[in-house]
DNA sequence: GTCTATAGAATGATAGAC
DNA sequence: GTCTATCATTCTATAGAC
């Protein structure tokens, strides 16, 4: 495996921007301006670099894109793969995915950010959205096994519930801000108490 | 109330595109490309018009969109209205609010998915923002005033469970296709009975 | 000297203004 | 239809830290 980024160390040669420290700055740009908005020239002007230093770092825009998706994916992609190494239920596996993306999510915010934002507009984004709908599909299995195991509802379909889960945890990029009011772990807690128990109160809570 | 389409009726004068047509195309352009990627020579290419012809309809560009944001606000706001001109509980509300917006949601998808990618790029987009915050504040107080009733869960702050809950219910917009597989009101009792009951299945679930 | 980051000039392509 | 600005990109050379 390869170290991405080692800022504590010390470099050789010039002092400046690393690769990963170009790319936070790029995913940042695009976030606030829309990847196609958002020009080489733009992203120079805010590292205070010229735009043929930046290709000595990457070898095309497209590739800061796909750096940052590919980022994104692979967290979330580890976070399932861990949920689903282990040997218990689904339904505590599932427990586990929802709670994993909420963190992955706050962990790798700008670049969850820029990944939920992609429409296809290339080949990178449509590879980035198959990368999407195939986590999207090995969770709606889980939640179709936990639909079996009978801890789950069965009277809402697997894949649209995936949907509907997703649909909330996603939508906290929409408000979330890092070293805000919210704690990232209350908010996983909270997203799982909506999810699995619903907004009504009860007096005693059943727990799986 | 003012009707603002009628596509049925006889229309006099030079035959072509009305304002509402122009709009609902554009909307849809808009919708695709993003809107400042989208030029008014691109939506007037779609629609076989030149540009002069579109500037008969309309002043500017913007004035397109902020129709197109002030006709999914309205509609937003109309159903919470009438959600809460009754004099039902909070609980009870809250159950009409989140239906109501499900509904309003498919039936103005374009014009509420166009809503939900504003960022306050200018004056227009910062004044829907705006009436998106006034409409969130009223549905959290009414969470809060559910959980006074005991209804809703207190374990769960009111404004992060209204994020929560129209974080699943905006996410619609992302893949609900109106023709598709999933009926309008089967979706909007799922929400319900995710939000409301959450996802762990139960004997005999409680009915407030 | 070697490694890394950067600058300047120039290319072809495209899209918008006029 | 032409002119111009801007786009992403490339080549060559240099500046600075070890």
């Amino acid at each position: 495996m390869r170290v991405t980024s080692d800022t504590t160390g010390a470099r050789r040669g010039r002092p400046g921007y690393d690769r990963d420290q170009v790319l936070a700055v790029a995913v940042q740009l695009f976030n606030e301006q829309g990847y196609d908005a958002t020009s080489v020239a733009d992203l120079a002007r805010r590292l205070g670099l010229t735009k043929s230093a930046l290709y000595h770092h990457f070898t095309s825009k497209e590739q800061l894109l796909a750096l940052a998706l590919d980022s994104a994916l692979t967290a979330l992609e580890a976070s399932l793969d861990a949920a689903q190494t282990t040997d218990a239920s689904a339904a505590e596996q599932l427990r586990r995915v929802v709670q994993g993306a909420v963190e992955v999510l706050i962990d790798h915010l700008p670049e969850v950010t820029l990944l939920l934002r992609v429409r296809g507009n290339s080949l990178t984004e449509q590879a980035a959205l198959e990368r999407r709908r195939v986590f999207d599909a090995r969770v709606a299995s889980l939640v179709s096994s936990a639909q079996s195991e009978g801890w789950v509802r069965s009277d809402v379909d697997a894949a649209i519930a995936t949907r509907l889960i997703f649909g909330m945890i996603n939508s906290v990029v929409e408000w979330y801000r890092p070293g805000g009011p919210v704690d990232r772990d209350a908010l996983a807690r909270d997203i799982l108490t909506v999810v699995l128990d619903g907004l009504i109160s009860r007096d005693s809570p059943p727990v799986p």
